[in-house]
Formats: C-alpha cells, structure tokens, sequence
DNA sequence: GTCTATAAGGAGATAGAC
DNA sequence: GTCTATCTCCTTATAGAC
C-alpha cells in the first residue's frame, strides 16, 4: 500500500531527525529508531538500505523544513526577518539550551568523522548565510551583506554553543538584545561613520 | 620501571588528545590510540581501566596546558591578553578550519551522549571564561565582566564554527580584525555612552 | 610492562518466512 | 509490508603467559 509506506517511510525520517539532534547521528542506532517508529530493525531496511541513507534524508528534510520557515518569515520587512533569524536561540531557547544548535552540532559530528553527507550539512549553513545577505542587500547594504551575513550567523551559533554549555538563559537574552539593537544601528548608519567594521 | 611508565602514560594522553579532537571521542578507537602509541591493545588497560579514565586525563591535561597559556599570556596588559585570545582563531586557523575549536567541539559531543565527563570539559569554557571576565575587571569594566567575557567567547565559538564549516580564512580575519577594533572602544568608552549594551 | 588470545556485547546489514 | 532469525564485523574489556 502506497499511502502506508509513505506515512511509516516519513515516520523514520521524523523520528530520526529528533535522534540524530538530541543525541547525535554515530550515538543513535538502528535500534532507536525502529523503537521510536515501533517497527522491527528488519522492517527498517524495507525503506533504507543505509544508516546513511536515513541522514541524507534527513538532511533533505530539515532543508525543506528551513525553505519553509523562511519563506513564511517573507511576509516581515527585511529587517524584521532578520530579526526572525537572531530571535530563533531564544523561540527554541529550551531545545537548543538542551541539544546545541541542530545546524552547527550536525555538521561538526560529520566533519569529525568524515562522512559523504558534510556538504548536505553545510548546504543548511549556506542557505542561511545567503538568505541573510539577500536581506541585507534588500536594506541596502549590498557591499558588504555577505560579510554581515557571516557575522549575524557567527553570533548566533557562539550564544547557542555556549547556551548549550552553560544553560545560561540571561546571557542568551542579553546577546539578542544587543545584536537587535546592533541591527538597528547597522541599517540605519551611513558607510563611513562606524564605531567598527560592523557597526 | 617508574620513568618509563611515566612516559607511556603520558605518549597515550598526548596521542589520544589529538585523536579525540581530530576523529571525536566516541570515534576514536582503543586500537587506534594503541597503534599511533605502537603499544598493542592490552598493554594500554595496563595504565587505563576503561575508556572514560583516558577522556578524564586528556581533559586534565587539556586543563593544565590551558592554564599554561594563560600564564604566559600574563606577561601583557589586560588588554594585551584579550587580544591574545582574541587572536587563537587566526594563531590555532588551520587546525580549527580543520577540526573545530577543541573545547567547544568536545562540549558538544560530551552533552549529546551524556557523558559523565561533560561537567569536567565545560570547565575548560569556565576557565576561558573568568579569566577573561578578570581582564575586564581590570580594564575597569568590573560591572559588566562576566557578560563581556561571555561575549567574547561566544563570538569566537561561533567564528571557529563557521571556519569548520566553510573554510573561509578572510571571514576569520575580518571578525577578528572587527572584534579587535570593538575592544578597544569598549575600553575607552565610558558606560553611558554606546551604540548598543556591549559597544 | 608488554604481549597474545579471547570473551562478551552491540552495531549495521541480510535472508527468507508470512 | 512486516516480521524473526542470523551473519559479520568491530568495539570495549579481560585473562594469563612471558
């Protein structure tokens, strides 16, 4: 039945998705999923032939699963969707408080072991990092809205590391708050009259 | 015969440090720290019961040689000394484009297995931490130190993350160039006046 | 102190019945 | 489509000779 197999087929990739987050893709078996699924391990195989198979689907997934939210986020002003983008380690405070960033964790396990899927990984950074700048050029800072990009991204994955860290939730506030207020000045300010590169 | 014991011990800590932040802990396998040692696999339960009693002692070491740096750095002004870690993601570049920032990439995969010794590896973020907090302090900054400090770290996380990912030295000189010039105005500038909480 | 041999368990993956 | 049974490989860890 092919509506089944799609349903159980999606049911995989969902609960891997949220096992390869919360404790990382080597950490998590065959065994755990089929568990979470309520499937047998040799069931498993009737849909993916291989561990990595389910990564690259879940990659796939959580592309698609980004795609949309930033298509939503549209319906702001550029600078109000940026704000989206800096306010995300605050709306999934708690998940990120618990498991790091999904993006950033993600892709540093698969460089460490050298996996096939690290570029599909990266591909969720860049995907950020160029709907960021496409933001920032829409708000006139064309020249350098790559360089702004980066550094948007870069703060962010800093407070969600160390939120994983420390499970700190002032200091997370008090990042965004300030990256809010830096936004502000960097839409606003003329090229030359900056307190730095940034700013 | 102790001096030789001594040594093993201590060849077994430095090549399972390397290990373990190139290839990850979990990653890294007893044979393979007993072949880059060229000792076989039983001799190494001579110095270490189990696995986690090696991750213990690199974190230790790790600790010590942290401490170390931080010694040596005292050699400069406070400012001098937040320059200095400022400065490791260009000093450490290659082996952080490659591997990852050692303590922030160990945090990470420590917290997602639940393993007992992520209390002893955030530490080495604690570390970083007050003494970058001290600095602050005596740079007559005393109200806001710690979230100054924290402000600090994050931003490099995040900039040795995005170096793992991308591999892009320009961006790591220019957030560190940035971050350098943002130093010195947050030193010189009085409280009340700032573009935004941390500037 | 160092070695070889081996135990015990878990992983990914396969075969074939139903 | 789903299951049980099984295979193979690799892991940590142990026992005991030298």
């Amino acid at each position: 039945m092919v509506d089944k197999s799609v349903a159980t087929r999606a049911q995989i990739v969902t609960a891997a998705d949220r096992l390869f987050y919360q404790h990382g893709f080597e950490h998590t078996s065959f065994t755990a999923i089929a568990e979470a699924v309520r499937i047998s391990r040799g069931n498993f195989y009737y849909y993916f032939k291989t561990k990595d198979e389910i990564l690259a689907a879940v990659i796939e997934e959580r592309l698609a699963a980004t795609r949309e939210m930033l298509r939503r986020w549209e319906a702001s002003d550029p600078a109000g969707r940026i704000r989206s983008f800096i306010r995300i380690v605050v709306t999934n405070g708690p998940d990120i408080q618990r498991y790091g960033c999904p993006v950033g964790t993600l892709t540093t396990e698969l460089a460490k072991v050298e996996h096939p899927s690290r570029p599909a990984a990266v591909a969720l950074f860049t995907l950020f990092r160029e709907w960021l700048a496409e933001q920032f050029t829409a708000l006139g800072r064309g020249a350098d809205a790559d360089a702004l990009a980066l550094h948007v991204l870069a703060l962010s994955q800093g407070i969600a590391t160390l939120s994983h860290a420390f499970g700190d939730d002032d200091f997370v506030r008090r990042e965004v708050a300030s990256l809010e207020t830096w936004l502000a000045t960097v839409i606003d300010r003329p090229e030359g009259n900056r307190c730095s590169s940034f700013c």
